[in-house]
DNA sequence: AGCACGCCGACT
DNA sequence: GTCGGCGTGCTC
């Protein structure tokens, strides 16, 4: 019977404890199991690496502490999910205590009681209170705590006097929601809400596959067959039939006796999707979102753990769903940013799918019309089989994409318009025949800076070093980055000049300049602001699908995978934004943002036609996507990626050091850039220099970045880094690590 | 990271 | 005379 277990435990500290098991947990403690425990003077929830006998270290003056209470009867994370766990601590520089949390679902089980949150009203007033420090009123802390995310009661009580008081009236005000997490321990079937919509109908047959698909298909089953590790990318254009490839692959996997994982982006899980697999699948589906509640996603991933759910559609963290038997894992639009986490463990979700994949013995399929060059690189290498679906379906045409250059339009018109004349006429034409135009327009606000036409000053975030974007529904300049907001000034804040004028235009006001221009079309927005709580973006898209709107402008949300048959016009209203970031994947996410937005486009029986507006038009990575030519595209991006040793070449990491005072991050950026110079063999260092937004939440920030020929000497310079950083007792959130980074703000 | 302890300036 | 700033040190 062992006496300790060692566990890992979320903190900075890199390094498992020892505790003593309590009797009554001797036999019940395993591996892989949550376990409360004592820490200094808090209680922590750790998962259990190993237990033991062995006797402290005698040289140690360690005191094993007794252990609390175990928080499972069954490990979590099985055997395969911890040794994944310890692939990414190890790969993504990240502590495996909260690596580890990261991969467990079930806070809840943790976090009893009444569990607060914001509505979308409340996230908006929340705004209001930012960072106003002048008025320290206690309704404002609450918001300003929630905005952040979900807290528990007790928390807040603590945190804020007369919380629980004022709680009731915001959640009378309709600004905060609450979820009673008492009957969490209880098993409950799945949240009616989550129920399968039409499961029980006759199920939906499944379409006839084309001669691509079919090929496709045949060559996942035989790998499914030999069931082995091996990767496929699967290369189809827009409207190719992609999901019906991955159905029929995943019917196979189950008819194989395994299961079946799914990876969507984080937007593309809607419950139109879900519908789609409980029609083919039925109840033994689980969908994994992190928009449901946590006693929904504990339900579900009950259902998985229990081997009830052989099939899980889930966005990035689903990856470590508790499937056993695996035998086949879809990561679907695999170029998508949002499968990287954005915070520590920084982890990329198809990369862990396919090392998971590769641990399991089973068959992964990438999917995308856009694949990253990463990807396309490895299927060139042989790492990846390429499988290709270069026809739409029911040999549609792609639609016929024109170029619209708005500098020979101004030249022509004198007027500095945000449509086009062919633009207009194009939704004019749509408006007569009753089709329907999408319109991308990929800047949130209403302008995206105020500046003074007297002294030129720029209306800035206090903590950012980024201006701020008019929003005109809040009547507010807000920053995108920590929320900050100022009323909209009449006068200039530095010369009080009067004249502040409003420049570069976003989604909000290309509907506003919409009804102008179309007073009687029913338009429709969908961006971040119009999407607040999780149902929106469904509601504003399934109206727009049944025809309650004819015109549907928003930002890259727009783009993602939506069929709607009766669109036969998309407009991009500015394709350049974003091709002068400071970061060398630019030009792809342009590439891919047109692609996919162009692909909306005749997806019915009439065919479709796209515009871009450009100024510029001779842009690469414009031309291509105007051309819907991936292979140019590729051609083009993996030179110029060759040639700067940017990935997929030799292993990218991005070093960024922050700090409250500018004095620190600039000294210890300083440091660490004298530590990496000379550059050591095989790596090259770039940096130290102010990060691209140099001030991020009151912080200062300065990056370095290395460029490794190979993953080996990255992991050893990025290792011989952190040991300084703990040797010169850097904070531990001074140093920010980014392996393979997807942005390099 | 939290959370303690510990030593120097502006308040009732 | 205290409250409170954040520097330093520890967490089985």
């Amino acid at each position: 019977m062992p006496v300790y277990c060692d566990v890992s435990l979320p903190t900075p500290l890199d390094r498992p404890f020892t505790y003593l098991l309590p009797e009554t947990l001797r036999h019940r403690a395993q591996s892989g199991c949550r376990i409360l425990v004592p820490f200094g003077k808090r209680t922590l929830a750790g998962v259990i690496l190993r237990t033991h006998d062995d006797p402290p270290e005698t040289a140690a003056r360690a005191v094993h502490r007794e252990a609390l209470r175990l928080l499972d009867e069954e490990p979590v994370l099985d055997e395969s999910l911890l040794k994944l766990g310890n692939w990414i601590s190890t790969y993504y520089c990240a502590p495996l205590g909260e690596t580890l949390r990261a991969m467990t679902p079930l806070a809840s089980d943790i976090r009893r009681g009444k569990v607060y949150s914001l509505t979308s009203s409340g996230h908006d007033a929340a705004r209001q209170f930012h960072f106003d420090d002048a008025a320290p009123d206690p309704a404002g802390q609450l918001l300003r705590l929630l905005d952040a995310r979900p807290l528990t009661g007790a928390y807040l009580a603590r945190k804020v006097e007369k919380a629980a008081s004022i709680l009731r009236a915001l959640e009378k005000k309709g600004l905060v929601e609450s979820e009673d997490r008492t009957a969490e321990r209880h098993h409950r079937p799945v949240a009616a809400t989550e129920a399968p919509p039409s499961a029980l109908a006759p199920a939906r047959p499944p379409h006839a596959l084309n001669a691509h698909q079919q090929e496709a298909f045949d060559a996942i089953r035989a790998a499914l067959d030999a069931a082995v590790f091996k990767t496929f990318l699967l290369e189809g254009v827009t409207g190719s039939g992609k999901t019906e490839v991955y159905l029929n692959a995943i019917d196979a996997a189950l008819a194989r006796g395994k299961t079946a994982l799914m990876l969507v982006p984080e937007i593309g899980l809607t419950p139109a999707v879900a519908a789609q697999f409980y029609q083919r699948f039925g109840e033994r589906v689980a969908i994994l979102h992190s928009a449901f509640h946590d006693t929904e996603r504990a339900q579900q991933w009950r259902n998985i753990r229990s081997g009830a759910a052989g099939v899980v559609v889930a966005t990035r963290s689903g990856v470590f769903a508790p499937l056993r038997n695996l035998g086949l894992i879809v990561v679907d639009e695999e170029h998508d940013q949002s499968y990287k986490q954005q915070e520590t463990p920084r982890y990329h979700g198809r990369d862990v799918a396919v090392v998971r994949a590769r641990d399991a013995g089973a068959v992964v399929v990438l999917g995308s019309a856009t694949p990253s060059l990463e990807s396309r690189y490895n299927a060139e290498r042989g790492k990846y089989t390429r499988l290709e679906l270069p026809e739409r379906i029911e040999r549609r045409p792609l639609p016929q994409v024109e170029l619209i250059d708005m500098r020979q339009e101004f030249l022509e018109t004198r007027k500095q318009a945000t449509f086009s004349r062919a633009l207009i006429e194009a939704v004019t034409a749509r408006l007569e025949n009753g089709e329907q135009t999408m319109l991308l327009m990929n800047r949130r606000g209403f302008s995206s800076f105020a500046a003074c036409r007297a002294c030129g000053h720029r209306i800035e975030c206090a903590n950012c070093s980024v201006t701020l974007t008019y929003h005109r529904r809040d009547r507010r300049m807000l920053c995108h980055y920590c929320n900050y907001a100022v009323r909209v000034p009449d006068r200039c804040p530095k010369c009080d000049s009067e004249f502040i004028q409003f420049l570069g235009t976003g989604s909000e006001r290309v509907e506003e300049e919409l009804h102008s221009a179309f007073p009687r079309a029913r338009i429709a927005r969908l961006d971040r602001d119009t999407v607040r709580g999780k149902r929106d973006y469904e509601v504003i898209l399934s109206g727009f699908r049944e025809g309650s709107f004819d015109i549907l402008v928003g930002t890259q949300m727009i783009a993602k995978g939506h069929d709607i048959p009766n669109v036969t016009l998309v407009g991009v209203v500015n394709a350049d934004i974003g091709l002068g970031l400071p970061d060398f994947r630019a030009a792809e996410r342009t590439f891919q943002l047109l692609t996919q937005a162009a692909g909306r486009a005749g997806r019915g029986e009439t065919p479709g036609i796209v515009l871009i507006q450009t100024i510029n038009p001779d842009h690469y990575a414009i031309r291509c996507a105007a051309a819907q030519n991936y292979e140019m595209f590729y051609a083009k991006e993996i030179e110029f990626r060759r040639m700067m040793w940017y990935p997929p070449f030799g292993a990218l990491a991005s070093l960024v050091v922050r700090a409250a005072r500018e004095e620190d991050a600039l000294t210890r950026s300083g440091t660490l850039g004298r530590l990496l110079q000379p550059p050591p063999e095989g790596v090259k260092v770039l940096g130290p220099a102010p990060a691209a937004v140099a001030r991020l939440k009151n912080e200062f920030r300065f990056q370095v970045l290395l460029k490794a020929t190979s993953r080996a000497r990255l992991g050893e310079i990025l290792a011989e880094v952190r040991r300084f950083a703990v040797f010169e007792r850097w904070p531990a959130a001074s140093l920010l690590i980014d392996v393979d980074p997807m942005t390099l703000l």
